[in-house]
DNA sequence: GCGTGGATAG
DNA sequence: CTATCCACGC
């Protein structure tokens, strides 16, 4: 039975909850993935999910800084809000009734390279890898969606872009996020695209988006049961260059 | 030959210019006096004004604080920027070339009732008065508007309001205020209206608005030339309504 | 309840 | 360049 999932670091969803809403209507996805929803739990508009059509929501947020959330038009069982000992919101995840596990994922960004949040980025990887070890199998039907915030190979940014060791491109980094990807991941874009270049977030400074500039760093990683029923995955451009729109764009990737 | 002059606290302006722009094209004043700007010189949008029909313009800003500025259709005259020592903006002035000298003024607030902003509060007026004493004559036709933060008399404020001692209505207050009165002004309101009430601000909490719990601060003060010319005057309430609009409503004052 | 500046983060 | 928090002023 097919199921679209879409994901989109909103950068900020009181600032943005009309464009998500505009997106939700006109994309129409079955379940969305937010990141960097910047708003505590106690704030977060379920009521206004609601009236759109999708009730059903995982929440995992702090005032002002990361956030994510999962919302559904469907049931969401088996709620997950936070990896141990995340703070910040960067973990939420739920089960479908018909059985698919999605996380809405948020990797730390790492500030500077080789400062405190850098080690803590790589770490954190480490440690998302192992809580998947220790609870899902790759046997079983899991999308993981989100802003992984690392660039896996030098054509996921555009050229002219510093590269080598950085926050997102650096060896190191690209190793903790291989090693999560060897938990039994693929990157379904690549899937379905082989090596085309797409992004998936420009700046929004120097005209970044005008003279595609980009990064594709938010992704849906799937296990081999979803990527056998791989049907679409893309980047909505066009909602990137919404007045007003996020820094991301949304990715949207569909399951037959 | 007619003249109308308008005088709006717009409480930031970069936050209400759009709401300025449309009191402009719908209203047309010849002349607008803004209070609480919030902008600094370099930032005052000049080049929108002129866009607008409002090519001549006197600003008198500090970033974030107080700051206020005249646009006129016609050419302005000898700028006043500030009082001497006036670190805040709050008088602006400039004569047209049909001789009629404006005045934009803020008053300060006062703060706490006695506290030194109060204080401050009170010789401000002084200050004011004793500026005008020696650069102005009452037979000259000058008008001067804007937010005085003063509610000269019981009426001007809302039924059920704290008054007696405070920093809006105290007898202190009002005799600073009376003195600048005694300059040789009188306030058009009052003069086409006797003893109506009426209100130009309302605080944006506990919706004042809605139950009309307001104060009539703003006014335009005019010499007897001016008075003998008076056509009408009115608080622009539509205005206060607006979507987003500032806490005062604009005053609107027609000379013949 | 709002608008501002400044800090912090991206 | 943008969104958040916080402090401040009103």
């Amino acid at each position: 039975m097919a199921l679209t999932v879409a994901t989109w670091n909103v950068n900020g969803l009181r600032a943005r909850m009309a464009l998500v809403e505009r997106f939700l209507r006109e994309r129409a996805p079955d379940v969305l993935c937010l990141q960097e929803t910047k708003i505590s739990n106690g704030l977060f508009p379920f009521g206004d999910f609601a009236m759109l059509g999708y009730p059903h929501a995982v929440a995992v947020g702090n005032a002002g800084y990361a956030g994510v959330a999962i919302v559904a038009k469907m049931p969401l069982e088996d709620h997950v809000q936070g990896l141990p000992g995340d703070e910040h919101g960067r973990l939420a995840g739920a089960r479908l009734e018909s059985g698919e596990r999605v996380f809405s994922c948020y990797a730390p960004n790492g500030g500077i390279y080789g400062s405190t949040q850098y080690a803590y980025k790589l770490e954190w990887f480490t440690v998302l890898r192992r809580w998947l070890d220790a609870r899902e199998k790759k046997s079983g039907p899991i999308v993981l969606c989100g802003d992984l915030n690392v660039a896996q190979t030098d054509r996921d940014v555009y050229a002219g872009a510093t590269i080598g060791e950085t926050t997102h491109t650096s060896v190191a980094v690209r190793r903790a996020y291989a090693e999560l990807l060897e938990f039994g991941f693929a990157d379904a874009f690549r899937i379905l695209h082989g090596e085309q270049i797409e992004y998936t977030y420009w700046d929004y400074r120097a005209g970044a988006l005008r003279k595609n500039e980009g990064w594709r760093i938010d992704v849906a990683l799937c296990t081999p049961p979803l990527v056998a029923r791989l049907a679409a995955c893309g980047v909505d451009r066009e909602a990137r260059a919404w007045r007003q729109s996020s820094d991301h764009a949304p990715l949207i990737t569909t399951f037959e």
